[in-house]
DNA sequence: TGAACTGTATTATAATATATAATACAGACA
DNA sequence: TGTCTGTATTATATATTATAATACAGTTCA
């Protein structure tokens, strides 16, 4: 895969590991019912414990974002929005709390704005292949 | 204070308390040099350990948020915007993660401009006393 | 002055979270 | 039939989080 691990980083390996999948998915380098690395694999090219691994992959799968498949591998889903209806609530929730502070850092509304269209221009709508 | 600790939340009590304390001030419910609860006084209205209280203090020390002065007390800090620079870059990186994924849910960039707009209609610059 | 409060520090202990290690089982596949 | 999958279990080690019990130095105020 490509990715690293950074051992100087505070949080745990599986929530770096799930971080790391995750902008691979919603960046659309990953495709849907591509495959991803096996458990195993992974847990080689990164030198970490299989299990670590396991863990990333069952909460990934538990936000809908990967499937996997007995004795076939893991693979990504297939986009469906009502897959994760609390995930939304949960992000937008983030997103006013960033913001607050932003507010509060003097940083003004042009400037916050200017952010969103620059993201939305670089990750627009893209074709889910 | 006015907040409560939320037990079956998955975060540490130090990082909800941190939270809590963050949100008062930014939302200017804390002014400027006011005193917050003594470290035992805040364990006791929590019912938690006064260490668990002084860590929290400790980070929002850390991160600028407020002041402590021996014998006297915890305050709030006056605004500084140059007191913590690495904040708004940690800020700055989080918003782009968030909108990165609700680009993937397919959440319209209208809709998250209107989030803006509604943060800084609702928090606008307000006087900081 | 002295009691009661402050922040701060230290040491010990317990509970939980994280990571590793070693196996095992059942199904897919060539 | 090997070799690969996901998945599960048990054990162990380490790190993080939280509690508990004290202690010290400085303030506030009756």
């Amino acid at each position: 895969m490509m990715f690293q691990l950074d051992f100087r980083d505070k949080r745990p390996l599986y929530e770096q590991i799930k971080a790391n999948i995750k902008e691979l998915i919603i960046s659309g380098i990953l495709k849907s019912d591509e495959r991803i690395p096996s458990v195993r694999e992974l847990a080689q090219t990164l030198t970490i414990n299989p299990n670590t691994i396991q863990k990333a992959y069952k909460d990934l799968e538990t936000e809908g974002l990967i499937y996997s498949v007995r004795a076939k591998g893991s693979f990504v889903a297939p986009f469906n929005a009502a897959a994760n209806p609390a995930r939304l609530d949960e992000l937008m929730s983030e997103l006013e709390k960033i913001l607050a502070e932003l507010v509060y850092l003097n940083v003004s509304q042009e400037q916050a704005i200017a952010v969103v269209r620059n993201v939305y221009e670089k990750r627009g709508v893209k074709a889910r292949d």
